[in-house]
RNA sequence: GGGCCCGUGGCCUAGGCUGGUUAUGGCGUCGCUCUGAUAAGGCGAAGAUCGCCGGUUCAAAUCCGGCCGGGCCCA
């Protein structure tokens, strides 16, 4: 494309690779390419087409292209059609709000439901191609213009099919339900919807006494947070097994759970009380009271059932909270209801799906359920029936979209998919899935199947797939349409513009076939998880394509977000199990969530969600992608950091830096790689070549470990510090100097073969997590020196361990040199030795002889290496002679006991064998003479401190310990220092922005003869390494003519001072 | 109340399944140093009772139990 930048620039290379991907069709092309492979088939979780890509969606959908990629490259012909889920609640709320629209009821009455629907399309239509734009600019490669979406007919009609197949199947069910309804957006919601919208909320908090009838005096005591449920109160629920007492409070009788009649008294403030009487919950059975609201709420006088306002027992008491009787409502509850159900009450639900009181309870009629809380309190406590009356905060389960309080009714008309009949099956057929965690599957989602209750898929809206359900309105007869054909045969009439939608659908008319009359659609519309659960089969058109559904089906590979166990895990499963009796899926990874910098959960009412777009523009998809996946396990929650982004972002800098040195010199010497002359010549190669070349191999091995299992973070891990550790920082300056040599020298050329091979294969595997990055240094390096390659990168195989290179004997042997390397340094650090210094032998004491062995086979490499003039390892104990032990003897301990003799005791200690006395008190106690008198020696009296001579430094290490010599010499002191004028002088080139290969003339001066003398003796070697044709070392007289150098500078070095003058010429 | 996950220097994080020298790496701070690919790199210093308590064991960050704290899910 162009020659590389001298920065890298994610943005600007990210741009580049988009239009050249753009411009040549390469997706296409590396689809066409793998269209003979093995097939490897992955299932996409819609987005929802409502609001925009944040930076958690954008980490899901990295995880899911580095899978593609991986697969790809592997040589699969991976199937990976995009889709979209673009109906529900949330649209329909959107546009209610642009349009103000108050709430649902006012559709009809503003716009029509005609317009309305047609507002719903365009807003997804936005959205959608907002998410497509975000999702290639993240580089997630799936197949856009076929890609599924659950608006279209045809994909509806598989939710159609599937559920007339229920019906058949017995699944399909109508009847009450308790559902958690939104009343603000007047529908009944699905479990996972209320799963996603607990919040803390305020709530009264108020103990109720109700009166026991034929008793004298005698009360139950309950509690309960909705004080407008007391209104459809029906029971009292009591533990059978715990134990009950009677409590005494002036001259009433209480009747609370035992274990938490103090709890209540002393919120209450009462002292004064006397437990007078225990009972077992399950003798209290049956025990009937006067409803608080009897006078007021004519339906409580019109029902005499036996357990109407009687006490009842279930095992969901608790004696946590409360007063361990439980106020029961069948209409407002889930658990209440099923109690009523067992307990054989009818339910009363005086509460419409607004949340309004209906003429049931003529008091509060037309009045909001929230606004009733504070109002039964006041009531209670003129009828002398309230006990105590504070607040809670709590969790509550909100509305996910519009935040409002939901509200549990019964409603005896929702639709539902039941679960008794096919839970074995789902229980039985998640065991076969592959979970990445495996607890994501076993326990989380395989607890929750053992448990979930019947599936409530009616929705009181608009803008979703119809429920295809027709009633008979006289004879109450019922049918579940199929298929568009099937309604079209039995229609007495269709609509000319017909489609699957609200209103369309609802004004097809059936004659019913029992009676004849006109049967009008049930007016729901379905649950739109059972849209996108649908995707196994709808995805791919399978009513029509049952061919291509059989050879993908079931799906490879799938993965999304773990709140999605109840939702698109769940809705799949279940309708491929009905349908197909398989699970969809073979493999899931269950990634954790994206939190805000401070492990907060980003939403937009906080005002800290971070959207994708603005991640990839302000700091790189590249940067972004890679963060994202190597940061922590794909199931973990990760805290989004910018400042994170930018630090792994310097790993990237570093592989364009590498890719830059290498492109310098091979550019220079017209280098072309060529692997069979690399593999011919690798016995005689440099021993670093076949280091670098085996590294390779496990650092393939080891990627291609953790890609399988899906562990991402440690796949890209193993990469970055390959590349960083072994090629940047150990492998480039080992053959810098290589890189110097005249332009045919074999070691030079095997060294770009080396580094080829070894970008070669990093580049491919990296490919995975840096797309961008990978497919530019794929065109203007890889291409640029290698024949053939193909247009792209992802046309390219993945690299594959050769085990002909694998070498893990020279990989250890290269451990001993970096151990070697870090214990100089400490060395040399703990004497102020520079590196630049030569010293003039380094020692190794090994730990081992295979350290012995290793270290010797390095000498080469060291004596650059460590800037030294030997190198030897020594047998273990050689160095000892060269220690000395000092004494430091503790006076605390030995002073109470020696006490005049310290002195002559010191004296003595000084001039004694260290070593000897050590080894004596290590086995016990000694003695020392001191002015011809005994004294004992204990252990402890004595400290030992090691000491080296001034002309050794040492350090230990895992392989041993290493030792320094650094006397100085006049040849080394001559090194150093023309070493140190070097430095200056490169920096000054580098200053004047010279060319590498720019020849200079230069004069420099000391400020003492000494230095000057010492200086000529390496005079070439500074020549050399400059690149300084003319070279004039001269005195403090001397008066060089300055002016006529283009840079002149004067240096500090230690005492000396030397001035340098430069001119290119 | 139930289920699942998490708790490692000031901050972020690896390891935990399979117990074993001095607990990984990074950010930040300080001192030194290296460098003609590098906005990088290296050496060193300071900084951790691996949430707490107990158990198993020769040995526990790791296994087991309990508790505390946080998150998610469900009541």
């Amino acid at each position: 494309m162009s020659p590389l930048a001298k920065r890298y620039e994610p943005q600007v290379v990210e741009e580049a690779v988009l239009d050249y991907w753009k411009k040549n069709d390469i997706y296409e092309k590396t689809v066409k390419m793998r269209e003979n492979g093995p097939r490897w088939n992955f299932l996409e979780g819609p987005p929802t087409t409502n609001g925009f890509m944040h930076v958690g969606h954008a980490r899901g959908r990295a995880m899911k292209d580095a899978q593609l990629r991986y697969m790809t490259m592997r040589g699969y012909n991976v199937w990976r059609r995009g889709g979209w889920d673009m109906q529900g609640l949330p649209v329909e709320l959107e546009v209610e709000r642009k349009e103000g629209i108050a709430d649902k009821g006012e559709i009809e009455a503003t716009m029509g439901m005609d317009l309305f629907v047609q507002k719903c399309k365009e807003l997804v239509d936005f959205y959608l191609e907002r998410w497509v734009n975000d999702s290639v600019r993240l580089g997630l490669w799936l197949d856009y213009p076929t890609a599924y979406q659950t608006r279209r007919d045809d994909y509806i009609e598989h939710v159609w099919h599937f559920l007339k197949l229920a019906s058949k199947k017995g699944l399909l069910g109508r009847g009450y339900r308790v559902t958690p309804t939104c009343p603000r957006c007047v529908t009944a919601l699905s479990s996972h919807e209320v799963s996603q919208g607990y919040k803390t909320k305020e709530d009264p908090s108020i103990y109720v006494k109700f009166k026991l009838v034929d008793k004298e005096n005698e009360y139950l005591v309950i509690w309960t947070t909705t004080p407008f449920t007391l209104l459809s109160n029906e029971m009292v629920s009591v533990h059978p097994d715990y134990t009950y007492v009677k409590v005494q409070v002036g001259n009433e009788y209480w009747w609370i759970l035992k274990d938490l009649v103090e709890t209540v008294m002393a919120k209450a403030g009462i002292t004064d009380y006397k437990k007078v009487k225990k009972l077992k919950g399950s003798k209290m059975l049956g025990w009937k009271y006067e409803h608080p609201f009897k006078n007021e709420v004519p339906w409580h006088q019109e029902h005499h059932e036996k357990y109407m306002h009687a006490v009842v027992t279930g095992k969901h008491v608790t004696i946590e909270d409360g007063t361990g009787l439980v106020h029961t409502a069948p209409g407002f509850g889930p658990e209440d209801f099923e109690v009523g159900k067992e307990y054989g009450v009818p339910v009363l639900c005086p509460v419409t799906n607004r949340g309004l009181f209906t003429d049931e309870v003529p008091m509060f009629e037309g009045k909001y359920v929230f606004d009733v809380n504070a109002e039964v309190p006041k009531m209670l406590e003129k009828k002398g029936l309230l006990v105590h009356q504070d607040t809670i905060v709590h969790e509550y389960p909100h509305c996910w979209r519009c935040d409002t309080p939901l509200i549990y009714l019964a409603d005896k008309s929702q639709w539902f998919l039941k679960m008794k009949g096919v839970r074995d099956r789902l229980v039985k057929k998640n065991e076969e899935i592959e979970w990445t965690p495996e607890w994501a599957g076993t326990g989380r989602f395989g607890d929750w199947l053992a448990n979930a209750d019947d599936w409530c898929i009616s929705r009181s809206r608009v803008w979703g797939s119809p429920l295809p359900v027709w009633v008979c309105p006289d004879c109450g007869h019922e049918i579940v349409i199929g298929s568009r054909e099937e309604l079209r045969e039995r229609a007495t009439e269709m609509p000319k513009d017909f489609e699957m939608h609200r209103p369309w659908v609802d004004r097809v008319v059936i004659k019913c076939e029992k009676c004849g009359a006109e049967m009008k659609r049930e007016p729901f519309v379905l649950d739109c998880w059972l849209d996108s659960g649908m995707a196994h089969s709808a995805s791919v058109d399978y009513l029509r394509n049952p061919e291509l559904f059989k050879e993908l089906f079931p799906y490879d590979f799938i993965t999304e977000a773990v709140d999605q166990s109840r939702g698109w895990f769940y809705s799949l499963l279940y309708t491929s199990v009905v349908m197909h009796d398989k699970a969809p899926f073979k493999a899931c990874v269950s990634q954790g969530h994206v939190l805000d910098e401070d492990g907060g959960k980003m939403s937009k009412s906080k005002g800290n969600v971070v959207w994708a777009a603005d991640a990839f523009k302000g700091l790189g998809a590249d940067p972004f992608r890679i963060y994202m996946l190597s940061r922590s396990a794909p199931w973990t929650r990760t805290n989004y950091s910018p400042k994170e982004i930018e630090l792994t972002r310097r790993n990237l800098d570093i592989l364009w830096n590498v890719v830059l040195f290498a492109d310098t010199y091979m550019d220079l010497d017209k280098f072309k790689y060529d692997e069979k002359r690399m593999r011919k010549n690798l016995a005689k190669a440099d021993i670093e070549d076949r280091w670098l070349l085996s590294r390779v191999q496990s650092v393939v091995k080891r990627f291609h470990e953790q890609m399988e299992q899906h562990l991402y973070h440690h796949a890209s891990r193993a990469l970055l510090e390959f590349m960083s550790e072994d090629l940047s920082r150990i492998y480039l300056p080992l053959v810098k100097k290589r890189v110097w040599l005249e332009s045919e020298n074999p070691r030079k050329i095997m060294a770009y073969d080396v580094m080829y091979y070894t970008l070669q294969s990093l580049l491919r595997s990296l490919n995975v997590f840096t797309p961008f990055l990978c497919e530019k240094l794929h065109l203007d390096f890889l291409s640029k020196y290698g024949d053939g390659l193909p247009e792209s990168i992802n046309m390219t195989d993945m690299p594959e361990v050769d085990e002909k290179l694998l070498d893990l004997e020279l990989e250890a042997t290269f451990e001993v040199l970096e151990e070697l390397r870090s214990a100089a340094s400490n060395a040399r650090n703990k004497r102020g030795v520079k590196l630049r210094h030569p010293v003039a032998k380094v020692m190794l004491e090994p730990s081992s002889p295979e350290v012995a062995r290793r270290a010797e086979s390095l000498r080469e490499i060291l004596l650059n290496d460590l800037n030294t003039r030997e190198f030897e390892v020594v047998k273990s104990g050689a160095m000892d002679r060269y220690a000395s032990l000092s004494i430091k003897p503790n006076f605390k301990a030995l002073g109470p006991r020696v006490k005049g003799k310290m002195k002559a005791l010191v004296s003595v200690l000084q001039s004694a064998d260290a070593s000897k006395l050590r080894a004596e008190l290590e086995k016990g106690k000694t003695t020392v003479v001191v002015d011809g008198e005994a004294i004992e020696i204990l252990p402890g009296d004595l400290e030992f401190e090691e000491s080296l001579p001034e002309h050794l430094s040492s350090a230990d290490s895992r392989i041993g310990k290493v030792f320094v010599d650094v006397t100085r010499t006049k040849e080394l002191e001559s090194e150093g220092l023309v070493r140190d004028v070097t430095r200056r002088v490169q920096v000054m080139r580098k200053e004047l922005d010279l060319n590498v290969d720019q020849d200079i003339e230069v004069t420099v001066q000391f400020s003492d003869e000494e230095s000057l003398q010492l200086a000529q003796m390496h005079k070439d070697y500074l020549a050399t390494e400059t690149r300084a044709q003319v070279l004039d070392l001269v005195g403090p007289k001397a008066k060089p003519k300055w002016k006529a150098f283009k840079y002149v500078k004067e240096w500090d070095i230690d005492d000396l001072k030397i001035k340098v003058g430069m001119s290119p010429v």
